[in-house]
DNA sequence: ATGAAAGCGCTAACAG
DNA sequence: CTGTTAGCGCTTTCAT
């Protein structure tokens, strides 16, 4: 193996004691010293043992992040965030793919716990009891991100789904449409399902257009798969739809790429808009309009959050991030 | 703190060695022990620490990954493999994001070696001497993903990249195109650029067509926006084009992108192949056909060639992963 | 089958 | 300003 504080220590003719306070600068040592030890360490090409200091330390300097799927560019913006941050402040970070399972979720609790991460960072999913006594199990700080709880007091960084979808089926009202659809996720979905939906009726009720359940419809997910197999239902019982709002871009992508087979143009004879702001809404065609969520500044935020937490030993207040429409081209003003 | 190997210990009244082979199933007690043992964990909620554990074994079954750019979907997708991989064999991921950047390449290098991580995947960027240097300093096995060296002896796991465009180009062909333009990414990337390059130049000579080097548009990167821009140029010089190659799935679309604006029809007046198969060729519109390089799998197969280097402790055979059409929408069948 | 004891490499009192 | 000495929690000889 490569040299230890001992090999540095005996080389220089100090203690391990003197070698460590320079490495970590604590106070108590001559310059001249100091230098002796800088130089030795830079002979023997020494490296501090990580593990070794946090066995001592009780801090690992890493981060855990769950997330339901890590390949999805949802998850990938968001964990991009929380790296960059992570790493500014010193940490790095272990992935865990949920997979959506139960099973394994709890399964890379468990390691994160034995691991002895400093922190953890949960996401996109909701918390079930299971989850949360195990997170208390381990002592350490959470936040939550594109997620919340009522149930437990953990601090979470999201958009407030039900104000953006507003939002979004306002801009479409202001656009002139009276006739919208919306493709929602799931029902259950306590977060990014009820919510937008109420948001969505909200935003009709406020401008006095009539609220009719079967323009809505709730698919099983958020994706592509979901969006393209939903749209023909409403194209075919609404005919007199003129725009949908859709619970996320990928499902908006999905309905336009739906509309294409239908020969149905978008945004002339039909307008849509997303949600999210994935990389995927700049590059679809024509360019999709959607509500932003800001999801690398979402893992920035959760990422100091949990340094503040770890630092100060505190808790930290949630935050609701901003949300905002960013047009594009797929939305037609009417009249 | 959690209880440690001794409250268990003391509890069983055994020795913490017990309960050392008891947990590391090694051989050495009776059932009954053991049975005592294990209840005791229950009751106390034990949890072995994989720090102190790491101290001493020298393993911390952690792997560090490199990736230019954790947010693409190209990166994300190879992620996906390697961490559900390490898992099933027992180690977590550490993503580090390069951001295609020298300084911060080295501090991640560093940081893992202070971690102590297990082996390293390097991922999508050429390996200069320097990393190489550090990646060996470590001691620790190394593999290179979708990238190679052909002055350091590491093993990778890639496609054929001029195979690849071979394939492509030749399929271009025999749907009975002849004027073949290719957008290529950086000149002097020695991975995805030149032999992508050259396996267009190779398809069109084996099929005796006429190489012209203005066919060929070189960019700076292999993004959206570099397939956007230069399609207009090719668009404009060169009208008698009646297909392109991209060598990336998002500079097709970014092609797509600017044909639309353009009013070009794809792919009735023009046809696109791709390269890669990201998650994004399928929902593009119309979908695109690729040439698909199996992401996910180069993924698996990079953690398993790790582990099977940490196991054995010997080197391991690179692998050239098999690359493929995907025949969708956007490459018409002339005459 | 089981225990005692010596570390792994580092930090943190406590002495000087 | 600097060294000595305990550990941190675990694994691993070496005895018994």
């Amino acid at each position: 193996m490569g040299p230890t504080i001992k090999d540095v220590a005996k080389k220089a003719n100090v203690s391990t004691a003197t070698v460590s306070r320079i490495l970590n600068d604590l106070p108590g040592y001559s310059k001249e010293t100091k230098e002796k030890v800088m130089k030795v360490i830079e002979e023997l090409g020494y490296q501090p043992n990580a593990v070794a200091r946090g066995l001592v330390s009780k801090r690992t300097q890493t981060i855990g992040v769950l997330f339901p799927d890590v390949s999805s560019m949802f998850s990938s913006e968001i964990l991009n965030g929380i790296e960059d941050t992570a790493h500014e402040l010193g940490s790095s970070v272990i992935v865990c793919n949920t997979d959506r399972d139960g099973k394994r979720t709890m399964k890379y609790l468990q390691l994160l716990q034995e691991k002895r991460v400093d922190g953890v960072i949960f996401t996109s999913e909701v918390l079930t009891e299971e989850y949360y006594e195990t997170l208390m199990d381990m002592q350490v700080p959470v936040v939550l991100v594109s997620t919340a709880s009522y149930r437990y007091p953990l601090p979470y960084v999201k958009v407030d789904d039900k104000h953006a979808a507003y939002t979004a089926t306002e801009y479409l009202i202001q656009n002139g449409h009276t006739q919208i659809a919306m493709i929602s996720g799931r029902k259950e979905d306590p977060i990014a399902g009820a919510p937008r939906v109420e948001g969505y009726k909200q935003a009709l009720s406020d401008y006095g257009i009539p609220i009719h359940e079967e323009s809505i419809v709730y698919t099983d997910g958020f994706g592509f798969q979901q969006g393209q197999e939903s749209f023909p239902r409403i194209a075919e019982k609404l005919p007199e739809v003129t725009a949908v709002f859709a619970a996320s871009d990928e499902m908006a992508v999905g309905a336009m790429s739906a509309a294409y087979q239908l020969g149905i143009q978008i945004p002339d004879q039909l307008s849509i808009i997303g949600y999210d702001n994935l990389k995927i809404a700049e590059m679809s065609i024509p360019p999709l309009t959607t509500v932003a969520q800001p999801l690398y500044q979402m893992g920035e935020v959760a990422a100091k959050l949990l340094n503040e937490m770890l630092r100060t030993g505190s808790s930290v207040e949630s935050r609701i991030m901003p949300h905002h429409i960013v047009e594009r081209c797929t939305v037609k003003r009417m009249k």
